[in-house]
RNA sequence: GCCCCCUUCGUCUAAUGGUUAGGACGCCAGGUUUUCAACCUGGAAACAGGGGUUCAAUUCCCCUAGGGGGUACCA
C-alpha cells in the first residue's frame, strides 16, 4: 500500500513555457499518470515585478498544445500569501526565524567584503542573535530563517542519489521581505505541504534549494516530499540555453511546424530512456516511465533528431487530422492571412487529396505547406531554377509531343495517366524520367514533388493541361 | 572564490567486473525509383586524462581537466 502520488509543475510566469519547463511538465505528468496519481499546476507568481498575465497565458497554452493537462484549477501562489505569512510568524514564534534589519546597502557591502576576503558571500547572521531593541526606529524588518549552523542536510534524491550539504554553507535566507511579502523559498515549502505534494520533479538548478527547503520543512515539523532533480537541457552547442539559441517557447516549436506528439516523444528521450525504445506512444511512455531511468547528465537539444521524429509522426497522422493541424496553425504564421485566402475552401479539399503524397516527404508542417504551394498557384506558374532546367528546349519539345496524348486520356485517374505517359515514353523511345521531370516542372514549377501521376490527378484535367500548355507555348486555356 | 552535480560514437542514449561496447538521429556508400522523400543493405564513428583496487576494469575508489548549476528582500 502506498499513498497516492501527487506531483506538480510550478512555473514562474516571467516568460514563455521554454523547452526545459516543457520537459519538466512532461515528466511530472508522466509520473503522475504512471502511478495513477495527480499532477497539479502551481503558478509561482510571487515575484510581482516580473510576473505577467501574458506569460501565464503562454504557459497554459503551451501545456495544452503539448497535450499535458493538470488536475484541478491552477494554484496561484500569490493568492496564498496570507497563509505564507502566517507560517513565517509561526516560525518566528517558535524561534526558527528572526527579524533582520539590515538594509540592502549593508547586505551589498557585506557581500563585497566577503568576496574580497574570499569567504562565502551569504548573510553573516548579524541580526540572528542581536537583540530586538537594537532595531533602528521606524524600520520594518525582513524575517530570516534561522538555519542550522552545525551538521549537514541530506537530500535523498531519486535522480541524483544522496547529496550532502554542510549546513555551514547554507545561510539564513529571507522568509518574508520587509514589505511583508513571502519569498519563493517559504512559499514553495508551504504550498508543497498544503497541496499534499508527494514528489517534486524539477530542474537540477533547484538542487541547492532542496537543501534549504528541507531545513524549513524540518523546522516546521513537516515531512519533506520525495525529490527528483532532473538535469537541464543545453543548447545545440552545449552552452546554457539562452534566447539566442534554443531557448524557445512552446509556441515557437508549434510555429516551426512540429507536432505535439513528436515533441513529446523527443523530449521524453532527453534524459530518460527505456532500453532501445525510441518511438513510443503516449500510452507506452506512461506505462514505462519511472524516475530511476532518468539520467544524471545534461542533454543537448538536437533539431535534426526532432525533425526526423516529426517526419515520422507526420507520416503516421491521418490526413484529416493533419488538415486540422494546418488550419489551426496557419492563422499564426507570418504570412498566414494571405495564405489562407490563397487556399480557399476548394484548396483544402485539394490539399487533403494530395496529402498522402505530401506528408510522405515533409519533416514539418511548414515544409508540408511549402511543398503544397503548387496546388494553389495560379497560371502561369513561376518556375524555380530546378524547374527551369527541366524545361529546356528538349523538355518543352517532349511536353509538346506528350500533350495530345494526355488530352486523349478518357478517365483522369492516376492509373490511366500513368499508362498514357509510360506508353508515350516507350513509343517515342524516351526514358520515363525524361518525360516525368519536364512534366513535373510544368505542373508544379519545381523539380521535386509528390508522384507525378497523383499531381496530375489532383490538379484536375483542365488545370493540368493548361499548365502544360503554358510551357509549350499554347498558353491559355 | 565557495558549495553541489555531471563526463560512453558529432548528438540522444543502452549495457556490463571478462561483450566484436548495442540502438537511434546525423554522416558516407550502395540498392530501389518519374523527382524528392520514405524504405532496404553496408560503413566510418565513443568508454575525457592519470593513478589505484582486482586475475581482469568502460564498469568500483581517488585525483586532474572540462562542462553545468547554485551562491538575491528572483523563481
Amino acid at each position: 500500500m502506498s499513498e497516492t502520488v501527487i506531483t506538480r509543475f510550478a512555473p514562474s510566469p516571467t516568460g514563455y513555457l521554454h523547452i526545459g519547463g516543457a520537459r519538466t511538465a512532461l515528466f511530472n505528468w508522466l509520473y503522475a499518470k504512471a502511478k495513477g496519481g495527480k499532477m497539479l499546476l502551481r503558478i509561482e507568481d510571487t515575484d510581482q515585478a516580473r510576473s505577467t498575465e501574458g506569460a501565464i497565458l503562454a504557459i497554459l497554452d503551451g501545456l495544452r498544445w503539448l497535450g499535458i493537462d493538470w488536475d484541478g484549477e491552477p494554484v496561484y501562489q500569490l493568492s496564498r500569501a496570507e497563509r505564507h505569512r502566517e507560517i513565517a510568524e509561526q516560525l518566528l514564534a517558535a524561534g526558527h526565524a528572526y527579524r533582520c534589519y539590515a538594509t540592502p546597502e549593508e547586505l551589498q557591502a557585506m557581500r563585497e567584503r566577503a568576496r574580497a576576503e574570499g569567504r562565502a558571500p551569504g548573510y553573516d547572521g548579524t541580526w540572528r542573535d542581536r537583540d530586538h531593541s537594537d532595531a533602528p526606529a521606524g524600520m520594518t524588518p525582513a524575517i530570516r530563517f534561522k538555519a542550522p549552523r552545525e551538521g549537514e542536510t541530506v537530500i535523498e534524491d531519486r535522480v541524483q542519489g544522496r547529496v550532502v550539504f554542510a549546513n555551514k554553507d547554507l545561510d539564513d535566507l529571507i522568509l518574508l521581505r520587509s514589505d511583508g511579502s513571502p519569498t519563493y523559498m517559504l512559499s514553495v515549502v508551504v504550498d508543497d505541504h498544503d497541496m499534499g505534494i508527494t514528489h517534486v520533479i524539477r530542474g537540477d538548478d533547484h538542487l541547492t534549494n532542496a537543501a534549504r527547503q528541507t531545513q524549513i520543512f524540518k523546522a516546521l515539523g513537516w515531512e519533506t516530499p520525495i525529490y527528483a532533480h532532473v538535469p537541464l537541457i543545453h543548447g545545440p552547442d552545449g552552452a546554457k540555453l539562452s534566447k539566442r539559441h534554443g531557448a524557445l517557447g512552446a509556441e515557437a516549436y508549434r510555429a516551426m511546424g512540429y507536432l505535439p506528439a513528436a515533441l513529446r516523444n523527443y523530449l521524453v528521450r532527453l534524459g530518460w530512456s527505456h532500453g532501445d525504445a525510441e518511438i513510443m506512444s503516449t500510452e507506452e511512455m506512461i506505462s514505462w516511465f519511472d524516475l530511476d531511468a532518468i539520467g544524471r547528465s545534461a542533454a543537448r537539444f538536437d533539431f535534426a533528431k526532432l525533425e526526423n521524429l516529426n517526419g515520422h509522426y507526420l507520416r503516421a497522422t491521418p490526413d484529416a487530422e493533419l488538415i486540422e493541424h494546418l488550419k489551426a496553425l496557419i492563422p499564426d504564421l507570418p504570412e498566414g492571412g494571405s495564405l489562407a485566402a490563397q487556399i480557399g475552401a476548394d484548396g483544402w479539399q485539394k490539399l487533403e487529396r494530395a496529402m498522402p503524397g505530401l506528408k510522405e516527404r515533409a519533416k514539418t508542417l511548414i515544409e508540408l505547406l511549402d511543398s503544397a504551394a503548387f496546388l494553389f498557384a495560379t497560371r502561369p506558374l513561376t518556375l524555380d531554377d530546378g524547374a527551369l532546367k527541366q524545361l529546356d528546349a528538349q523538355g518543352r519539345e517532349t511536353l509538346a509531343a506528350l500533350l495530345p496524348a494526355l488530352q486523349g486520356v478518357e478517365s483522369w485517374t492516376p492509373q490511366a495517366l500513368e499508362a498514357c505517359v509510360r506508353g508515350f515514353a516507350e513509343a517515342t523511345g524516351r526514358k520515363l524520367g525524361k518525360v516525368a521531370q519536364p512534366l513535373r516542372a510544368a505542373l508544379t514549377g519545381r523539380a521535386t514533388s509528390p508522384g507525378i501521376f497523383d499531381v496530375l490527378e489532383v490538379l484536375g484535367r483542365d488545370e493540368a493541361l493548361g499548365r502544360i500548355g503554358d510551357q509549350v507555348g499554347l498558353g491559355h486555356a
